[in-house]
DNA sequence: CTTGACCTTCCAGTGGATGGAATCTCTATC
DNA sequence: GATAGAGATTCCATCCACTGGAAGGTCAAG
């Protein structure tokens, strides 16, 4: 089978699949002519990487998986514990976004959206810095960012 | 104020800073020995481009963002519009993760986890198609992917 | 004078492809 | 046999937003 029936058939771009052989993933052998020739264990390789990558693995990933399938003797808890770690990873993302998605609605939810330039998305994104760890106030006058600083620093060459 | 500094207060690596300064977002003056002297302006505008960023705006997105936010006569239904479309996109991401996590969990509860090959996550990898448009029986006969057009095509030449 | 912190530039690499150019190779048709 | 067009090949560049590291200049303290 030629690259391109390979796509169609495996819904990779074709593409994808020679940077998926320079990469190592797949070996497909070549022709005299220099086209690559698929047999069937690459087309179920592709297929499995194709579904690996639809499920967000990430390619070091699918390299792990793809020797685990090929290994008859693998141990489940082997692909269970890839399968773990990916999940946590999705679902801490899951939370980030969470959270970025609530500050930014409760921002766009304020923003009046009108003609006129006052707006809280801009005062948020203007604003000193998110205080996480308020300093206590003396040592404010310390801090590299105060106007004092900033003047000396300048002068300071 | 010298690059360490302004790293330090506006927390972003000299190395981004120095990233953004070679993108165009900030252009910090020069002292006689090369090194740069950045002003309260820049520092406004690296905090501003810091807090952008850790609500996820792209660089693109930060561009217009700054240039607005340094436009008096802005509309606040400009900010409004990329915030809004910033938070869809956000949106749409938590669905797709969503249902990444729901399908992932799935499998790795069916996991047993042990020391024998047998896998759930590995069969779901391995299964031919996620067949979301099922394709009438006797089509199949014809597809690239059966073992006929395998052969066929590996004995065309 | 030396040390070490800080600054500079430039180049390369990350992940996972994707776009495009220039150049074969095959097949079909005239 | 000529030719057109599809499909294959390679290689290089590009995307995003940095980040790492090398090689070297500058500055303040001891």
């Amino acid at each position: 089978m030629n690259i391109g029936d390979v796509s169609e058939c495996c819904g990779l771009p074709a593409k994808t699949i020679r940077y998926y052989e320079d990469i190592g993933l797949v070996q497909p052998a070549r022709r005299e002519n220099g086209y690559r020739e698929f047999a069937r264990r690459d087309l179920h390789k592709l297929a499995f990487l194709g579904r690996a990558r639809s499920l967000g693995f990430s390619i070091k990933e699918c390299r792990s998986l793809l020797s685990l399938y090929e290994d008859r003797k693998r141990s489940s808890s082997d692909v269970k514990a890839i399968a773990r770690t990916h999940l946590d990873r999705i679902d801490r993302k899951i939370e980030e976004l969470q959270a970025l998605s609530a500050t930014l609605r409760d921002l766009v939810e304020r923003c009046q959206g009108d003609d006129r330039p006052e707006c809280p998305i801009m005062d948020d994104l203007a604003r000193p810095a998110p205080n996480e760890h308020p300093a206590p106030l003396m040592s404010r006058a310390s801090s590299k960012c105060d106007n004092a600083s900033l003047e000396n620093r300048s002068a300071r060459m």
